[in-house]
DNA sequence: GTCTATATTGTGATAGAC
DNA sequence: GTCTATCACAATATAGAC
């Protein structure tokens, strides 16, 4: 039962204020007041709450982009294609509080916004490539423009569900299940699919509700 | 030649200034000075900052309700539907202040969230209409299991493509094209359309590239 | 209606003792 | 490492003269 350091005591409390009610509105001393500590220790630990937000956008990176590593000429199944997008709402979902406050965060920390847009064509570049296994297989069947309209849609979805899911609830910012934006996005890729493979599609996407 | 009231003037100001740099980092001394008059003078005018933001969401308000109501028993037809489309992007590019930082600013002003969802809800029921009267004129089939993630899916894309074409080209955020959103929409709903209309409306589409 | 102060408050951040 | 001040500053908002 080792304790756990301040330091990262910090940086979990901050995430979890952030995700809660919104990164703009968490104040240094809201953070220090929630830890018991005092607000000169938490500025022992980090120079500043910038310092703070990037270290938490690390770990948001690190995750995405071990996340986003997706092989480039394997076979892929409707089954891992729905296991990675159970995977990628989660850690969004882990994170929401970057996407929740999106243009914000990225305008007020410019040193993100370049990462923050590599993840983003990384993103489209993993569900393309997902695509193009499909292609491969039988599974899918598009032209070169719907494919890309399609990708950019995915990325989107995958970007601003979390966003838009708790506007519906706004008031408890902190449940957020996942299913729904998958759901969401196997519906996008639905209509592309072998007639076939559609209706298997269909009843694995349920399973997200 | 009349002259514009001071009061338009701030709301002109604010708007322009909240669009192109975001509503949390527009503060009142910004606003009156870019107007060249002196804080006081504006909350002469205003008696705070928020009531300069409900008073452009009354604004914003009243124009989406008036693009809103669809006939519910019409036959719209593709051309339509694309012009209301383009009217809908149009009207969210003129407030895209307010999608932008949309939960950010949701959350510091409370009466406007209920406004907000109702809007919202009317949005997806706008869909729903547009899509039910397709599916009238048989050039539309789908379940309503697909009908209403694809209204979903439509209300959230409209929603958040403004915002996720501004992280493109974050630098600056003066220009936005509606046209992009237009072009996304459409192909959202595409492959719902009966294979003879797909052409057509693929063609269409191609306008707003 | 408009201006020039000025009050007020909240927040990020630092200094120095323990 | 942690605490108790305390500073500096920016933003909202008000008071009172013109």
């Amino acid at each position: 039962m080792k304790k756990i350091k301040t330091r990262d005591r910090i940086l979990q409390a901050s995430l979890a204020l952030f995700n809660s009610v919104g990164e703009p509105n968490v104040t240094t001393l809201l953070i220090s007041d929630e830890l018991d500590i005092s607000p000169g220790n938490l500025y022992y630990h980090f120079k500043s709450k910038g310092d703070i937000v990037e270290e938490l956008f690390d770990h948001y990176e690190q995750d995405m982009l071990d996340l986003l590593t997706v092989p480039e000429d394997a076979d892929i199944s409707l089954e891992q294609q729905g296991f990675f997008l159970h995977l990628l709402f989660e850690t969004v979902a882990r994170y929401r509080f970057l996407y929740q406050d999106l243009v914000n965060v990225l305008s007020r920390y410019d040193q993100l916004r370049v990462r923050f847009k590599r993840i983003q064509k990384k993103k489209t570049a993993a569900f393309r490539n997902i695509c193009e296994s499909f292609r491969r297989q039988g599974i899918m069947m598009t032209d070169q423009e719907e494919l890309g309209s399609l990708c950019e849609q995915l990325t989107l979805t995958a970007c601003y569900w979390s966003a838009f899911d708790t506007l519906s609830h706004l008031d408890d910012r902190e449940s957020v299940d996942p299913g729904r934006g998958v759901y969401q996005m196997m519906h996008l890729i639905i209509p592309y699919l072998a007639p076939a493979d559609r209706d298997e599609a269909r009843l694995m996407s349920r399973d997200y509700l």
